[in-house]
DNA sequence: CTTGGTGCAAAAGGTTTGCAATCGC
DNA sequence: GCGATTGCAAACCTTTTGCACCAAG
């Protein structure tokens, strides 16, 4: 916890920006809830328990900054608001998204089925691939049992 | 094409909706633009050509009740914008994308890799999978000569 | 008539930006 | 003091909604 932090603020002194309070405390949230995706809204409220002062425009910009450097990720998927992720140093291109049309909920998970795949892609299609996106749509094992007819929840709101 | 029409207009009265000539507007742009991947606005400023006193409130409407229907399909590739485009009657599950992160173009390729991967999820993740989105970024074949550091391009605006 | 559909303008919701105040060398 | 950073409020942009009006059975 503490090495990461103090990794993430050699990397951003290596670019010249400061880790400032608002910063660290924004980071910490980050790292705290570091399988949970959140929204930058999401972020915010946590920050502000410890932070109470914080703006969410700084917010805003730290996570864009962070995301810039390259060391979170931003997620889409369709629900309208953008949430943040750390960038795994090595796995990046080797974790997917399950999300759940029913209760929003992203799980993660990892694998490397797509190697194979991009080398066909960057051969047949003459496609520099930089990174990828793979997320499944579906009901998550908590939501199973409460949802009768997964059809109806295909067109609606999500991407 | 006029087959294509008319059986959009069979769907829609199954449904008890009319094909006003609003919406048939709408879906003529849609489907003579079947591979660009347009947002609403890119439709709406199309359909304006054709009937220029339809409203901008109109065409969300209607891309919105074709997407309940599940005649086309929403897409976000964190560009700030929705997509739509057909929903092809059965490939559905085996056709994916191509960002280009320097021009924006969406690129479309075929093919069914992820039969095999999804009975793992299924099974490994007790997630019952309704679609996916497998999405490549990076750059295509027009713009590969114009970049000279796509690592530059990672993080910024697109998700 | 009555119901569904439309256009317009306003509102909403997430994100970005301008700017004056503030912080830390 | 000076450039980087912040908080606030306003602006922005895409999408949605309220409402009066229109059109077709």
């Amino acid at each position: 916890m503490e090495e990461r932090v103090k990794q993430i603020k050699q990397q951003l002194s290596a670019h010249n920006y400061k880790l400032t309070p608002q910063r660290e405390a924004t980071v910490r949230v980050l790292l705290e809830n570091e399988q949970d995706h959140l929204s930058a809204e999401d972020v915010y409220l946590l920050v502000k328990e410890k932070a109470p002062e914080i703006g969410l425009a700084t917010v805003y910009r730290t996570l864009e900054l962070l995301s810039d450097l390259q060391i979170i990720h931003k997620l889409n998927f369709g629900d309208g608001v953008t949430r943040y992720e750390f960038r795994a140093e090595d796995a990046e291109h080797h974790h997917h998204h399950l999300f759940c049309l029913h209760c929003g909920t992203v799980d993660e998970i990892t694998d490397d089925w797509l190697g194979p795949i991009e080398q066909r892609v960057e051969k047949e299609f003459d496609f520099q691939i930089i990174d990828h996106r793979l997320t499944f749509h579906g009901i998550c094992h908590r939501c199973k049992d409460q949802v009768k007819d997964p059809k109806k929840l295909v067109g609606s709101k999500v991407t």
